[in-house]
DNA sequence: ATTTTTTGGTGATTTAGATCATCATCTCAT
DNA sequence: ATGAGATGATGATCTAAATCACCAAAAAAT
């Protein structure tokens, strides 16, 4: 766990579960159970949340903030498994699948979250079955974008990809056509599963295609159908 | 669902449900509550289990057999996410994460399985946290086994990928330095995201190089230190 | 204020592996 | 038994994208 950056907060009373989402599904005395298990704390640009082959004792609860979740394989290179904002979860199919984290985290914006330990979750598994049918969709549908994901890293190729990655942040993301990314090349590069110089290629051949409008950070899209297009296109 | 090649069994009585594994955390009651709403069915080598697209109201348990669990995109290439054998399940993700199947499975050998509901299993979560602990492991790990392919895909050339696919049936499948595989040269490419052409040269290159000994579908591993080390080096 | 590091960007070169073409078996249905 | 469709196998060719080698500008650290 990062030791600069962040500051323990006072855990004591329910403060700090949010208000709605997913533990709002519990009951008032399964949530008093459940926070004294809980940990609030702040993390800055860079701070690591939790680290691959390390004990995977917390799921984490982003309050908000952005951070990313990664695997580094042999080399220096890594893959980006997926971005996580306020109301997601990381960490989860580590905790229960694992003893280890099997994937690393770390904040991209200062972020607030929650550090929940493990057994505090599976409590509140046991004792609310709404809670574990919330939990199991989350999962699941973690599990079901991985599986995309290979598919689409193994069957299209750069300007799909990267379609994708435009599509991502305008549908999923920012829900606009114009938008500023948060990360750098060398990052939206590792979400794809590419270099940065194949990334920055695709991008302006995009630019000059017409497709997108390219200001730095900030991406205008211009033709969303040519964008459609590409990414089915594979 | 396939047509043919399989037969619908009496469902009533709770003979369909395995003496061990995860159905044995429930009661009795439990287990008389689900087992009204499993199917056992019988399948052959080609037929479908479930297709993607389709509704996803089924998940299924494999008694005995072998399938594969695999992603069609556009064009004709496959990718094989997994292969089920006895004792696991398949389509949860899909189940709880997604009003319709996001992958396909077919049997590879002639597989008896269990046609399990959805809300079914809903139940058997919510009246049994040991069950729901349990069914949470499996999915979290089914992630995380997607999230390594995933990484091993993008960051392995060939020669790494098809190490691991020779430590995975030697150490996970078959326990044994000697088997055969009950697939097609087709089918072991898909596993690890390449054609049938380059599976069958890399083979052949271990083959010359005394790592393997190939005779068919027979592979012995001469050694295992070689494929350990062509697997970690990528 | 001025180094140092990170980031964005570009061209030239290399290469792993897909694709295409072809063929010999092998399996299976009729 | 025989023809049709899979399957295993090889060689030749092509190409997408990684790699390498830079450089300029921006940001961060001293």
């Amino acid at each position: 766990m990062s030791t600069k950056g962040y500051k323990e907060i006072i855990t004591k009373g329910m403060g700090v579960l949010p208000d709605k989402g997913i533990f709002n599904l519990l009951e008032k005395s399964e949530k008093e159970k459940l926070v004294k298990h809980v940990t609030f704390m702040n993390f800055s640009r860079h701070d690591v949340l939790f680290n691959q082959k390390m004990p995977s004792d917390y799921a984490v609860y982003i309050i908000n903030g952005l951070i990313k979740v990664y695997k580094g394989g042999r080399s220096d290179r890594l893959i980006c498994l997926s971005l996580k904002g306020a109301g997601q979860f990381a960490g989860l199919s580590s905790v229960f699948g694992s003893k280890i984290y099997r994937y690393s985290a770390s904040a991209i914006e200062n972020t607030e979250a929650l550090m929940i330990r493990r057994e505090a979750l599976e409590s509140a598994i046991r004792d609310s079955g709404r809670f574990a049918s919330e939990l199991f969709k989350i999962i699941s549908m973690e599990a079901l974008d991985v599986s995309e994901k290979l598919v689409n890293f193994s069957m299209k190729q750069l300007p799909g990809r990267v379609a994708d990655l435009i599509r991502y942040f305008s549908d999923d993301v920012f829900h606009s056509e114009d938008f500023t990314v948060p990360l750098t090349r060398q990052e939206l590069a590792e979400l794809i599963g590419t270099t940065k110089e194949s990334l920055i290629r695709t991008l302006n051949e995009f630019k000059n295609d017409k497709i997108i409008d390219l200001d730095g950070r900030r991406i205008r899209v211009i033709s969303s159908e040519l964008i459609t297009m590409l990414s089915n296109l594979g």
